[in-house]
DNA sequence: GCATCCGATGTAAACGTTTACACTAATACC
DNA sequence: GGTATTAGTGTAAACGTTTACATCGGATGC
């Protein structure tokens, strides 16, 4: 009962193996007096292929590794639904894993890789450059990878990669403060060891620059990218000498940590400070106040990166085109206000 | 180079397969000179074991299943991450599903318990009734399931699972709201198909009948475990002809789109309504105000979950104890603040 | 009615491992 | 020094499929 194997089918059904496995991958190969003797067979015998024997066999798994930064981050999770749906319908199974920290290690891909099991990798999380030339040459070869919402190094440039401009996404937020009429903008940044935010920083610097508005010493704050991380930031920005009227955070979970800790200051948001943020997670709009953010497509990321793994693990590798960019947009909620006029924004109405 | 195996790696080492394979499952039945040998055969030919061809010789495949309400949920996501903890210590790999829905259907599970990809399931979603009878018949007999979380019909008793008391936790913080002086206390539960909201709804209407409380019509709101439902059954309860001065979420997304609504409609939390969640997810915490709620060891249910399921495969199944209950927690915040006296809250002070 | 062809089925090899068993050579024991 | 023991290695079977190829029977064409 417990194990019921094709041979067993085959014999109740008086029938050879070959016959059974044709029954179950290609009916239209056999005849409907047959069929019907064999499907009695498996109903009666209880039998269910061995997806391992047969993926075996196959020389396939129909399943595909998802690395993410970590499996909390309610961005990331987003991003997860469009990948699944898109697996869904392309019929493989989804394996994850987190990096946990920022970065994946060389070895830890090696180890994805080096097992099998999964056809190909979606990367999310930042890929430790130390270790790319392992990758490079190790999974290169061997597993397909597409790399999603991350930026790589040059390095890595040659695998394919779906997400937005997150430099001109950052200078797209910058702007609208400086719209706004701030002048004194902050930014809480990641670690320095991530790439993606390294972009968003730069994106925030350029708009600066471009704007001709100073940075100031201690106006960018590298931290964890956690509520967290973004608590013990703003606090350093809050004690500043010339404090900040408008801060800039690297994600929405970074901006909710910040919003927390200006409140628990006692200051306003946005009347004393203007917070904006990155990603448009679903608790940005029913924030108090609702975040002003950037917002990228995490589903569609999703969908296209499974879309182009999948093209990848078939059509042999190398697509056309490597970077797919898709449209970030801004969302404008009410977290951002003008500054209030004077040095400290705390008093004084409009 | 892409593909090779053991045979390439024993020709060139000048062994036999068998050795191979000895030196790489156990290297000390091999002399120190043959192993030194094929480990160079395997760094020249960059040989790595083919994990399906092993699986299936081994007749396992280090992978289990979860599935989870939804991948978006936050509380679940920490359930997760001890699952995923654990599983990293006992060697398993994740597979992950969601039922999207609120309920697996039992074709669902039958489908992932047809295809042995996986050694055991996780079941974190709750389980749709109609379908007990296949779940119990098929994969009870096939393979282990623990249920993590949820609580399951009567019928499917049988399985193995952990979770907190729902019902006293619920009773514990409608007891915390009649304490602190409400009378008239509401609540937003989850649909009425899931097992998991039906407990905590038992728990709030104990501690009312308990403390001799009317719960009036309209009282118990059924809506969606997200934001958006919980938005919702706040607009209904908000508009009720005897509103409440309190309101019970089934869990904490609810109680962020609870809260949400009620400062849209220009009422102060708590002084106008005061709001419990449950969960206790890492936002509450940074709300505003902080959200009181009922704590969940969710970490700590993941991880046990995942330990008992390797009891269940390795173990044989039949574990002694059936049913386990970690403890809960109040936590309190400042979502919570006696009524204000007279009719409706929203004048007068403290 | 015979040759031809085709469709349905069976036979057996193959996928890449692990492992029971057989074998050899060396060590230990008397 | 011969036998018993053992450690190291090789041989080959087995895991449950899929599938190329062989086979067989019946239908078709002449």
């Amino acid at each position: 009962m417990t194990d019921v194997s094709i041979k067993q089918v085959a014999k109740l059904a008086g029938v050879s193996i070959a016959t059974v496995s044709r029954c179950l991958n290609s009916p239209e190969k056999v005849t409907a007096k047959t069929r019907s003797k064999v499907e009695r067979a498996i109903s009666k015998t209880g039998y269910t292929p061995n997806e391992i024997a047969r993926n075996f066999r196959r020389g396939r798994s129909n399943m595909i590794m998802v690395v993410l930064p970590s499996i909390g981050d309610p961005f990331f999770t987003r991003v997860m639904l469009g990948i699944r749906e898109a697996a869904k319908r392309t019929g493989y199974s989804l394996l994850i894993d987190e990096t946990a920290g920022n970065t994946i290690t060389a070895d830890e891909i090696g180890a994805m890789v080096v097992s099998k099991q999964a056809e190909g990798i979606i990367l999310l999380a930042s890929l430790s450059p130390f270790g790319t030339e392992v990758v490079s040459t190790t999974s290169r070869r061997t597993l397909p990878i597409v790399i999603g919402c991350e930026t790589v190094s040059a390095e890595l440039a040659q695998f394919p990669a779906v997400r937005i401009d997150n430099a001109a996404a950052a200078a797209d937020a910058t702007n609208y403060l400086i719209q706004q009429g701030h002048r004194r903008i902050a930014m809480i940044s990641g670690q320095k060891s991530s790439l993606l935010t390294r972009d968003r920083e730069a994106g925030y610097r350029r708009a600066m620059a471009h704007a001709e508005l100073a940075i100031e010493d201690g106006w960018i704050v590298y931290g964890r990218l956690t509520i967290d991380g973004a608590c013990e930031a703003t606090r350093a920005l809050l004690a500043h000498a010339a404090p900040p009227t408008a801060i800039f955070c690297a994600n929405d979970l970074m901006a909710v940590g910040c919003m927390h800790e200006i409140r628990r200051a006692g200051r306003d948001i946005p009347k004393d400070v203007s917070v904006v943020g990155f990603d448009d997670i679903v608790l940005a709009a029913v924030l108090d106040p609702p975040l002003t953010t950037i917002r990228q497509p995490a589903q569609e990321i999703g969908r296209r990166v499974m879309y182009r793994l999948c093209r990848e693990i078939e059509h042999g590798r190398h697509d056309d085109g490597q970077l797919e960019i898709v449209p970030h947009e801004l969302v404008v909620r009410a977290s951002v206000a003008p500054p209030v006029k004077g040095r400290r924004g705390s008093r004084g109405s409009a």
